[in-house]
Parts: C-alpha cells; sequence; structure tokens
DNA sequence: CGTAGACTTGAGAGTCATCAACGTAAGTGG
DNA sequence: CCACTTACGTTGATGACTCTCAAGTCTACG
C-alpha cells in the first residue's frame, strides 16, 4: 500500500475537450475554445486501488480534483482517533473545495475502489475563469452548491431519515452519471456510511434490515436495490437540492 | 412591521474605501483604486428593525449582503412548519453565498436587533474580481471558509460540547470585531440557538445552567459572561478553523 | 481450513426530546 | 397605575431513540 505513494506524482495529459464527464465537473456552456485552454493545465492522477491515498490532510493546497473514475472518500481523524467521513465522491465530482481558504487540505482522500482523479491546479484554473465568465461562475456556483448541501446534512433527522436520504442521493447521483437508479453498489463499508450520517454501523445495519422488512430494498451485503423509490423518497422526508447541476 | 417593506429597496451609496469593516469583510491587500471600483456599485441596505426581513425565501438571487451593523439570522421554515436556523451574522459577514447556484435565495434573512447591511450586486462584484486577483481569491476563499464552517457544524457532539462551542465560537467572532469577548449579548431567543445547534430550548437552558453552576459562566438572561474560557474551550472539544480571516 | 474483518442481532443504558407547570419580563389598554 | 396578555425562560417527570457492549454469523482471502 505505501509504494502507491510513487503513483501521486504521476501526471499524464488528459483532454478535458474530449471527456464524458465534461458535462458534470464544468459549466455547460463552454466554447471548444475555452475548452483547449483546460486541457493544457489539467493531469491525471492514479490509477488508485482501494485504500490509496490522493490528498492527505495537512498536504498545501495546489490543486483541485474531479474525480474522472470509480470513487473517493474524504475524512478526518478527530481527537479519539476515529475517522469521521466527510463525504464520498462520484465521477464528475469536485473534492478539495475545502482547502481554498486555509490553503492546506483540511481531508485525508483515499480511493473506495479503482479510481483515477483530474487534477486542476487552482491558481491557473482561476486565471483562465477571469477571462471566461461562464467558468467563473461555474466554479462560484459549484462552491456555492457544495455549502448549501453540507447545511441541507446537518439538519435534523431521525436515524431512517437520514438513511432513507442517502440512498436516494446517492441514487440520483448514479442516475445522472449514466447508472442504474435502482440497483446500487456501495463500495463503501457500514461504519463509513455511519459516521457520515452520524450514526453507529449497528444503526446502518439495523434500519437496513427494517427498510427491506418494509419491501422497500432488499440488501445483499452491499448490493442494494431500492425496489420503491417513491416510498423512499417520502421517508427521507428531505428538501433535495433538487435542479440543474454545476 | 409589514410597512418595513418600504425600507428594503431604500439603496444608500456606501464607500468601502472608508468603511472600518474592510478588514472583515475584503480580502487584505487591496489598493485604494481597487476599493474605490467596489464603492461604485456596493450601496446599503435598511436601517432594519428587529424581525425586519432582508431576504425571504425564493427572492431570486442578485446581491450578495455584508452586514453593516447589528446582526442577522438566517433560517428556512421545514415542512412541520418550524423554522431552521441556518446562523447568525454579526458586522463583517457575507450573507447570500448559498444563493449563488440555485439563483435564488434559499433562507429567510431576518434582523435580530436594529441592523444595516451593504448590497454588493454580484455580477459587478464578479467582473470586478476578475480584474482584481486578490478581491477574486478573496471571494474563493469566503466561500470555502464557510464550507468547512458548516461541514464542522455537522460534528456528532452532546448538547454540552455544542453549546460550549457555540459560546467559544461567538465570542471569538465579537473579539475580531472588537468587542468584549467576555461579556456577551445574545440578541437571539434560547429556541433560535436551540435550532441553529439541533437541540430543544429547555436542553439550552439547563445546559447553560449546568455550566453556570461548574463556574464556567454566569448567565443573567440573555447576558453571557464567560468566566473560564479556557475550561469553555475544552468543553467545547471542536477543532475550531483557527487562523485567519478572508 | 483458519483467521480477520465485516455484518447482524440482542440486551441494557444514557442522552435528549416531549409534555407540562410555573415564573418572569415587556407591552397593551382600561 | 394596574390587570391582562403574550412570549420567553426555567425546571421536573417521563419516554423514545440510538449508542454501547456483547455474542454470533458470514465472507473473503491467505
Amino acid at each position: 500500500m505505501f509504494h502507491a505513494g510513487t503513483d501521486f506524482h504521476r501526471e499524464i495529459r488528459q483532454k478535458c475537450s474530449q471527456c464524458s464527464l465534461q458535462e458534470l465537473c464544468l459549466p455547460r456552456g463552454l466554447h471548444a475554445s475555452d475548452l483547449e485552454q483546460l486541457d493544457t493545465v489539467v493531469s491525471c492522477e492514479g490509477p488508485h486501488h482501494e485504500g490509496d491515498f490522493l490528498l492527505r490532510a495537512g498536504d498545501p493546497f495546489r490543486s483541485l480534483y474531479a474525480v474522472r473514475s470509480g470513487s473517493y472518500k474524504s475524512y478526518t481523524i478527530d481527537q479519539d482517533g476515529r475517522e469521521q467521513i466527510w463525504g464520498f465522491h462520484l465521477p464528475g465530482e469536485i473534492m478539495g473545495l475545502d482547502a481554498i481558504h486555509p490553503e492546506r487540505h483540511i481531508c485525508n482522500v483515499v480511493a473506495l475502489d479503482t479510481a483515477t482523479a483530474c487534477n486542476l491546479p487552482f491558481d491557473q484554473l482561476s486565471a483562465i475563469a477571469s477571462r471566461l465568465p461562464g467558468l467563473r461562475s461555474g466554479l462560484f456556483k459549484i462552491l456555492s452548491k457544495n455549502l448549501a448541501q453540507q447545511t441541507l446534512r446537518s439538519r435534523d433527522e431521525t436515524a431512517e431519515e437520514r438513511l432513507a436520504a442517502f440512498l436516494v442521493d446517492l441514487s440520483s447521483r448514479l442516475r445522472e452519471r449514466g447508472f442504474s437508479e435502482r440497483d446500487l453498489h456501495l463500495s463503501m463499508p457500514r461504519r463509513d456510511i455511519a459516521s457520515y450520517l452520524h450514526l453507529t454501523a449497528e444503526t446502518i445495519s439495523r434500519s437496513l434490515a427494517r427498510f427491506q422488512s418494509e419491501g422497500l430494498i432488499s440488501v445483499d451485503h452491499r448490493e442494494i436495490r431500492l425496489l420503491d423509490l417513491a416510498r423512499l423518497t417520502k421517508r427521507a422526508r428531505s428538501e433535495t437540492l433538487a435542479g440543474a447541476t454545476p
């Protein structure tokens, strides 16, 4: 696992202009010529394997990262030595936004499965954005959207509401990415979901069992099938941030 | 209360270049000439009185707002019709960041006492920022800082830890603004603090009583004196976002 | 085949919400 | 000036939800 560090600095030029995730990670309406400007600064990190680090808490902030394939989790270690999960990141999503202000990364980011990410050097990105109003407002919107999501996540809900909201959210993000919205493969252990939702692994397990007994979902280890998305959504009771992607 | 709506559109030009809150709400290191550019777009809203609205959920997003004097709270109404408080805002702090993405305001914002705010038209601000790298990175940092704060706020803590963290946070924000860090005047009712911390007013009341009986604070209605900031901070157990202001 | 980690299930305990009663302060109108 | 109202704040009793601890099952992997 440790020699994974060698992967860290392997950088391969990637082309945003040919990337299928364009629509997800970049603002809409950029011209071909705009994309070519991005091509000149973006590079690729990885491939990472499960457990490999993309970032460590304390690393100086130089770049944002966009998930290219696979998935990552971000977390900190609290003073009791336990992992606190901040988020799970799917292809097209931007990581490292919380590092802009302190100018160093707050979170560790590790791959949950085989995964790759795009390295977006922030100073250069910001400079290009100053010339491209669309990219500029896109960056602001991504930050604003993440802010509103975090705020929503901190809401006051029961264990079942939170878990239902988590499943519904995951389902809709997978759908946006062209995956099935019914059949979810959880790439993280129960303990990580629990940490993310401020619950325990036991509570996750019991709530999943209850959902299954009610016919809302079927559970086979980490394969979850959403049998009744409508009812599950009602159970989530959460005003999701309906609407457009960045 | 209703004719306060007339105040809403009263706009008075304000000068950032002469504002004592410059250091708090703007990035450092802007030149005098930069500030003059801001002077041309910033206007003033208010004065508002307790309970007056600065913004209503659903309003189209056109501007960010900076608190100029007094304080505001932002909140939404959940499906049970109850207020959910998202934040309390002191002079120099920026409001409305969560509205950039959806292009409409998510929160209601009302004055907690007599208060005024600066109106910062976002398109113009963004355009000026594209020419001023310092202002540009300042905007990104404010967003990033708010993101990290929201993330921290969602942490998993007991009622007393949350309340202690709230008091310590308020104290340090007041100190930055030249107020006493020991003597706090709470401009909001217990119920609002409770909502903000995902607790109930009764729990706030009991926890304050316990802090007082332990000699950490003294409580006289809404006047709180922090008698032992060090011990209170330890009680908060939270990794505050130590460090620089935007 | 054996071990380690993930997951499930059960029993008991603790924290905080809920419900209720009461005290207090501020504002209103007689 | 004083009853009256209303909102806020405190305190107590009860109960629910979820955590903790514990035991046991299953899976993957060497």
